[in-house]
DNA sequence: AAACGACTGGGACACACGACCCAGTTCGGC
DNA sequence: GCCGAACTGGGTCGTGTGTCCCAGTCGTTT
């Protein structure tokens, strides 16, 4: 086959094992099934990585990483807290829905993770990383809503975290469409009910909830 | 060693297998690992089941009747529904914190159904029977507070899973025991926001905070 | 006590896996 | 055109796995 560098080839490997990993779980992502993905011979693997345990390593710090840029993705103002935060829900739904596999395919490396010792900060990463991710909507949220928080940003997304990692498990044990629908506008309402319009031009429709609970 | 019935080795063998999962995870739950477990040999093991696959059934069906057992523990109302609720997320948490392996194997095997086709169904049972069991708790809940909810239990059962998924997954992940304290803090409120004190001799004290949003 | 069937121990088989090796091939710099 | 290094194909090794087998042992029934 074709002639490619090492780094090129690297980058295939994390890709098809990634693949593999999708499609029939990470017990099944053997140095020849990764291969056989690529398309390239096992001799080519051990040319680019020394061990499996390597390239699997480099699989799941790729997959934070890549997390990490998907979530920076641009919120979307739609005039109300509610609105914007059942939005965000409804694109991450959909990408869910369009590739179950793949949010299985994280939950499966976070569970392979903890059970290998040099991988068992990782996890503790990767959730940081979503807690990050989460944080970062809600501050961008701030100025362009024209609101606070009434609780700390940080506690809001692991909030938010929380409720969307149980989503996701809960849609991928049943894939029941219309009770995360529900569990979505549930999230969206809880969320909003967090947020304190700022003095000044106050945004239209936000306050059908009163401020639940307060600071406690 | 001593001579044991087919029915005692079947359910000593279902034990031992779980805690192999427990302890090494599901990945390291061979037939030699757990006969090993059991203290008994290779033989023994196919005489009482046909394959590994059909000791894994018979695992993970063991371990949802399990769980609907566990979960008709008795809810001890605290005058409030919040502090009930924030009681009974408690009771969980010590348990997690205690047998941290033990849920983490719960999620595994979920995972492990997911992936076997014969299996797929599984995981829609699993997750039922923890809406079931939720929805146990807050229907238990109403005449012992005197209150009824403002959305279908099925509803709000939904939301406290996701919300104790994403508990478990978020302290499995980083181990955060303040953070958990928080979350559960946070789920206690809302859950108990969605209760209507029934006329009569009201609850005390358990007005502390408006009940947010209400039935939307 | 004899015979039958339930149960056990130890070993064997075929297979898939991770890792490795080495003779060849192809590319870039000279 | 040549050379050294990057790269590749095919094969091999040792290990761990699921499954199976069979000679032997023990309890139960008759």
């Amino acid at each position: 086959m074709a002639r490619v560098s090492a780094n090129d080839r690297r980058s295939a490997l994390v890709r098809a094992a990634l693949a593999v990993i999708a499609r029939d779980g990470v017990h099944a992502a053997t140095t020849r099934a990764i291969v056989a993905e690529a398309d390239m011979s096992l001799a080519s693997f051990h040319y680019a990585y020394r061990s499996r345990d390597e390239l699997i390593r480099e699989v799941i710090t790729f997959v934070v990483d890549q997390q990490e840029d998907v979530s920076r993705a641009a919120i979307a103002p739609l005039g109300d807290v509610r609105g914007t935060v059942r939005a965000a829900l409804q694109a991450y739904f959909d990408l869910l829905r369009e590739h179950p596999e793949r949010e299985q395919a994280m939950f499966e490396l976070m569970h392979y993770s903890m059970r290998t010792a040099e991988l068992g900060a990782l996890p503790a990463i990767q959730h940081g990383s979503y807690r990050t991710a989460a944080a970062g909507l809600l501050e961008a949220a701030m100025p362009l809503l024209g609101i606070t928080w009434s609780r700390p940003v940080d506690e809001l997304a692991r909030i938010l975290v929380a409720l969307t990692d149980g989503l996701t498990y809960a849609w991928l044990a049943d894939r029941d469409d219309a009770a995360a629908d529900r569990l979505m506008d549930y999230v969206a309402d809880t969320i909003a009910a967090f947020a304190i319009p700022v003095s000044g031009p106050a945004p239209v429709a936000s306050e059908r909830t009163l401020p639940q609970g307060g600071a406690q």
